[in-house]
RNA sequence: GGAUCCGUAGCUCAGCUGGAUAGAGCAACAGAUUUCUAAUCUGUGGGUCGCAGGUUCGAAUCCUGCCGGGUUCACCA
């Protein structure tokens, strides 16, 4: 049964009956610092009735009283009406859950969505801010998937273009035939080494450009290397044998890199877009909008949408010379998108630095008359700072995905012998508990935060175990493990339904924030929000460990309270992992 | 300058479809382990919810203006 869905109907009842008004009922929990679990606020009644706040919610809770069984007490404090709901309501409520198979898994609703993360360039190894991305993408292609929808989780590569030709150029220049092999370098960190390598040598071309007289701009334009490059990219564009050859074997280098990557953060993905073979998609809908009218053509026979009215500017979709900008690409990607797969919604993961651009991509799709362009979502989400400001690959401050895991492993590896509650575990169980742990810790905190907000990461303190972290809620899972491991060695065997008993205070707690792991699932897929499952996680977690500190289950002597407790429990446990599961998390059993 | 997002305790963040005395964690201090894992629990101190108006019985929450910060406004991607 849904409790609160029962009192609002109850309520609503009430209200028909004794004051003849037909009214929306909203619950809230009730403040800890009252006595109740669900309040009904009369404030908005008063008018209307003309009667005292107090003498309305006296009369509603009496009506409960008398012609429900779901209360057990009452107390009016100004206009708030608490309620504490009867114990056998929290055993309903519990056989309810028990009885559940899918609870917090919504009903399949025959809609497809389709979510695109991660999204790297091929030109350097990925980076604290791609974590963000990557944890933040899967997460919520699984909080949609747990509410209803069939899910398609894609990645389009960036594997193409001048910033790639970069590293190639810088390869071919100074590599002397380098291989992740002889360097002992995973493929995307070798390639991003020569984009540094690039990135210096055009720079003091340009500073000796600039000594000898040159403005900054011209520099940039006119140093030999950036010529290079472009010319490069000529010949990648027509299909030059020799410098295909390379992009591919860089690329598969890097391709390589990422996977492994991806293998050890839990990352995967359905279907992988590839720029080099979708970049050149859009132009027919440029004559498309040209022949209806939505674009038209400027003197020098440039492409542009007025999005004036939308609140937007004139923009840009075709140059002069007939050839693409970003924006084609991404209007030609998204009809793709659209005709590979049933979907009727797309969701883009992508940071806030690209606002504008999915508010104008969207527009022209409105305006082009694409019906699907009212399900396409843009999750934008706030950069990863550090202390002194922003990551800046130039200043060598970007912190490296690989070796932030790598750091987060070995303090977990170390943390974890200081407790030492592992004996008995192979080294190769121990290994996966500390990554276990590392992901836990890192994918928590970078999850726990509103996706839209930027967020601050300081190398010099490592990311906490204590408090509200990933490890607290995994030890809060092996905790239940362990007695319910101890139950077992005991011969107890657990029924199907727990019978009525007395109840604890904190276990009609527990019950309660149990009975909402539901409507979190709900609000996380509404808002397309990972933060709200964390933070459910958390509060779950703390409700058992202060329950946990009050109550004893394996010295209870009554056998079907102890049997009641340890159904709780679990059912605590397996609520735990399965929302950590939608964050990507992993729960040990001991640690 | 236009657009947009953010501003809550020393720090990091919840709360934001309006409700009671604004909550957590970290840090500080004081406690709890003969008892199921102390990566835990309990308590203390710490706040003009950026500022000013407005709407309302009631505003951290909604509206307006201002202040501070980020992002963006390329024939780059």
């Amino acid at each position: 049964m849904n409790i609160e869905l029962s009192l609002k109907s109850a309520i609503k009842q009430a209200l028909s009956a004794l004051f003849q008004i037909e009214e929306e009922v909203v619950l809230q929990p009730t403040k800890s610092d009252f006595e109740g679990n669900y309040t009904y606020v009369v404030f908005p009644l008063v008018k209307q009735l003309r009667k005292s706040p107090v003498d309305i919610a006296n009369a509603i809770a009496e009506y409960l009283k008398t012609n429900t069984t779901y209360i057990k007490s009452y107390n009016v404090v100004q206009g708030f009406l608490n309620l504490v709901l009867a114990d056998e309501v929290w055993f309903d409520v519990l056989n309810g859950i028990l009885a559940d198979k899918n609870f917090g898994v919504l009903p399949k609703n025959n809609q497809s969505v389709m979510v695109e993360y991660s999204s790297p360039n091929t030109n350097k190894p990925l980076h604290l801010g791609h974590l963000r991305n990557n944890f933040l993408g899967s997460s919520v292609a699984k909080i949609v998937e747990a509410n209803g929808y069939e899910v398609v989780k894609t990645c389009l590569v960036n594997d193409r273009g001048v910033h790639i030709c970069k590293s190639m150029w810088a390869y071919q220049q100074f590599g002397n035939g380098e291989t992740p092999e002889s360097s002992g370098l995973k493929g995307d960190h070798l390639a991003g080494k020569y984009y540094v390598i690039f990135d210096k040598h055009y720079k003091s071309e340009m500073a000796t450009l600039i000594q000898g007289g040159m403005s900054e701009d011209e520099a940039k334009k006119n140093a030999p290397a950036i010529k290079a490059v472009q010319e490069m990219l000529i010949k990648w564009e027509q299909g030059d044998e020799e410098t295909v050859a390379l992009w591919r074997k860089m690329n598969d280098w890097v391709f390589a890199g990422f996977n492994e990557t991806y293998q050890k953060i839990g990352v995967s993905f359905d279907k992988t877009y590839y720029e080099s073979n979708t970049y050149l998609l859009g132009k027919d809908i440029v004559e498309e909008g040209l022949a209806n009218g939505v674009f038209f053509k400027k003197e020098n026979g440039s492409v542009w949408i007025d999005l004036k009215e939308e609140g937007l500017d004139e923009k840009l979709v075709l140059r002069a010379d007939g050839t693409s900008v970003y924006i084609t690409q991404d209007l030609g990607t998204t009809d793709l998108k659209f005709a590979d797969y049933p979907i009727s919604k797309a969701i883009w993961v992508v940071g806030n630095e690209q606002d504008y651009h999915f508010q104008v991509l969207f527009a022209i799709m409105k305006k082009l008359g694409r019906t699907y362009a009212d399900g396409c979502y843009h999750l934008s989400y706030g950069m990863v700072e550090l202390p002194e400001g922003k990551m800046k690959s130039r200043e060598g401050t970007v912190v490296d995905a690989d070796d932030l895991v790598a750091e987060m492993i070995e303090t977990a590896s170390s943390s974890t012998s200081e407790r030492s509650k592992i004996d008995g575990f192979t080294q190769e169980e121990a290994n996966q508990l500390f990554q276990q742990i590392a992901l836990g810790a890192l994918k928590y905190f970078l999850l726990k935060v509103e996706p839209k907000k930027k967020m601050l990461f300081n190398p010099a303190e490592s990311i906490d175990f204590q408090g509200n972290t990933g490890p607290f809620i995994q030890y809060t899972h092996a905790r239940i493990c362990s007695i319910l491991r101890k139950a077992a060695s005991q011969g107890i065997v657990l029924d199907e339904k727990v019978k009525p008993v007395a109840i604890e205070k904190t276990e009609a707690e527990l019950i309660f924030v149990l009975s909402d792991y539901p409507a979190a699932v709900k609000k996380a897929g509404d808002e397309y929000a990972p933060s709200v499952i964390a933070n459910y996680c958390y509060e779950l977690a703390k409700t058992f460990n202060h329950y946990y500190s009050q109550v004893s289950i394996m010295n209870e002597p009554d056998g079907e309270i102890q049997k009641f407790r340890l159904a709780l429990i679990k059912l605590v446990s397996e609520t735990i992992r399965k929302a950590t599961a939608l964050l990507g998390i992993e729960v040990p059993n001991r640690m």
